[in-house]
RNA sequence: UCCUCGGUAGCUCAAUGGUAGAGCAACCGGCUGUUAACCGGUUGGUUGGUGGUUCGAGUCCGCCCCGAGGAGCCA
């Protein structure tokens, strides 16, 4: 195969001819030069045509390209301080692959509705491009540092006949003439996946019917979700601790330029290494009372306690313990407060609020039995939920991480729907 | 589901109840180092829908549709 290069790759050729595939996403003429704005899906680089080097035919073909038209560069890499990223290509030859059509998303400013409704178009511009290219890097980085701890990746299943987490509302279709629901979760069958194989995780879409319209939800959502045999609350406070570390760290070695480009201060990112603050759900309310609150001990936190709870640390919080009535019906007892379960949620800094939760699972079998006819679920889908408790139960802990909110924090924006290609939403569901 | 705000040119917005405008984009022309380039010109409108008040409605009122921000719930 020939050869191929890439922007990002630019340093390494300079002084080379060399040809770069990609889309114009500017230009700016000046009669008898013309510098085009290049992106390749890797990187942005500026390249200058001039009508003496190009010769007319290729000079006038570049004047009449349009936003967004497709193109093959070939030209010699120069370093150079006037062009964004310090290098640009000096044109010898361009091939016009297609003149686009008048592109709707023009340098100028746009709102987000109309951004949202040219989500397909609106993954080329650069905010995105850096948003996106770091999703990537998390997902790879969450899955090095799992595989690297000798963690089996075993997916779940999406279509499921019952609910994981009674409450919550989940999306319902039809298996074959049975009602059957989107998966919210894939906790319950890690943890049969995490008693076969130890070490586990799941990573995919999770599905929630909720009519939420916030910044930090999303109708379609990512997890991770690592399972673990023979683990407590404490190893996984550990292990989220390490991987959100390795994952933190990852991005700021791998993604320098799109952090640059988010303008995200980095020394905030750079100040995430263990050991993180851990408090107790108590302690959190006695935090939020002296703030001056107006919060009970019971209830889980909303937005607006998680963002005081989040700011008052430079890392990410542990906050564990939370009561019973505030986590779902698989939480294990806190042998020492009979009020509280073993559980933990990460909140991250700077007001980001919870990326993680998770916790010790229920391991005996009479006290999971009776939780279940607590909660009205219906007992025959959940009785091989129950069978992991009568073979050879043990302590077993996990925990899952929101992909989206984790990126938004790391990248430092606001809202979740652009850490993700095509966010599904409420009142939201096109491109 | 609830609360708040909004809907005017392709986009972002302006317009005391009295002739519907600007910047950008597009199109034409100019410019050999631009950085959301710049300069000159041209084109572009059923003011979300519907009913009402009024001599007159983009503007005021009712209902509906759509969107944004926030809440609840959660990752």
């Amino acid at each position: 195969m020939r050869t191929r290069y890439y922007i990002e790759d630019a340093a390494r050729h300079v002084d080379r001819e060399i040809t770069i595939e990609g889309w114009l996403t500017n230009m700016r003429s000046s009669g008898k030069i013309i510098f085009l704005q290049v992106r390749d899906g890797t990187g942005f680089m500026q390249c200058v045509a001039s009508k003496g080097d190009v010769g007319d035919e290729t000079f006038e073909a570049a004047e009449k390209l349009t936003q967004e038209s497709s193109l093959r560069v070939t030209g010699t890499v120069r370093e150079d301080a006037r062009a964004p990223g310090g290098h640009e290509l000096s044109v010898s030859a361009i091939d016009v692959v297609q003149v686009a059509e008048e592109y709707p998303i023009t340098p100028k400013e746009h709102g987000t509705s109309f951004l949202m409704d040219h989500r397909h178009l609106w993954i080329r511009s650069s905010r995105q491009f850096a948003v996106l290219r770091i999703r990537s890097a998390v997902m790879t980085a969450a899955r090095n540092f799992l595989d690297s701890r000798g963690f089996l990746e075993l997916d779940t299943p999406i279509l499921t006949p019952s609910a994981c987490e009674g409450t919550t509302t989940l999306f319902e279709t039809e298996y074959f003439g049975e009602r059957a629901y989107l998966s919210q979760s894939g906790q319950l069958y890690n943890e049969a996946t995490a008693m076969a194989f130890g070490r586990v995780y799941c990573c995919g879409p999770s599905l929630r019917a909720e009519k939420a319209k916030t910044r930090r939800h999303l109708i379609e959502f990512w997890q991770i979700e690592p399972e673990i045999a023979y683990a407590d609350l404490n190893d996984i406070m550990e292990i989220e601790e390490e991987m959100v570390t390795a994952m933190v760290r990852s991005v700021l070695e791998t993604r320098a330029n799109e952090l640059r480009i988010l303008e995200r201060d980095v020394d905030r990112l750079r100040a995430v290494e263990p050991p993180f603050p851990r408090i107790t759900y108590t302690e959190a309310v006695e935090i939020l009372k002296k703030a001056g609150a107006d919060f009970e001990w019971g209830s889980d936190f909303g937005a607006e306690e998680e963002t005081v709870l989040s700011e008052r640390f430079q890392k990410p919080v542990l906050v564990h313990r939370y009561p019973r009535e505030a986590k779902p019906f698989y939480m294990e007892d806190d042998p020492d407060d009979a009020d509280v379960t073993l559980s933990v949620d990460m909140l991250a800094p700077e007001g980001y609020g919870e990326i993680v939760g998770g916790g010790q699972r229920l391991k005996d079998l009479s006290t999971l039995s009776t939780r279940v006819d607590e909660e009205k679920m219906p007992r025959d889908d959940y009785e091989w939920y129950l069978d992991l408790r009568r073979y050879g139960t043990v302590p077993h802990a996990g925990f899952g991480l929101g992909i989206e909110r984790f990126v938004a924090w790391v990248c430092g924006i606001r809202h979740i729907r652009e850490t993700i290609p095509f966010p599904r939403m409420l009142n939201r569901m096109r491109p």
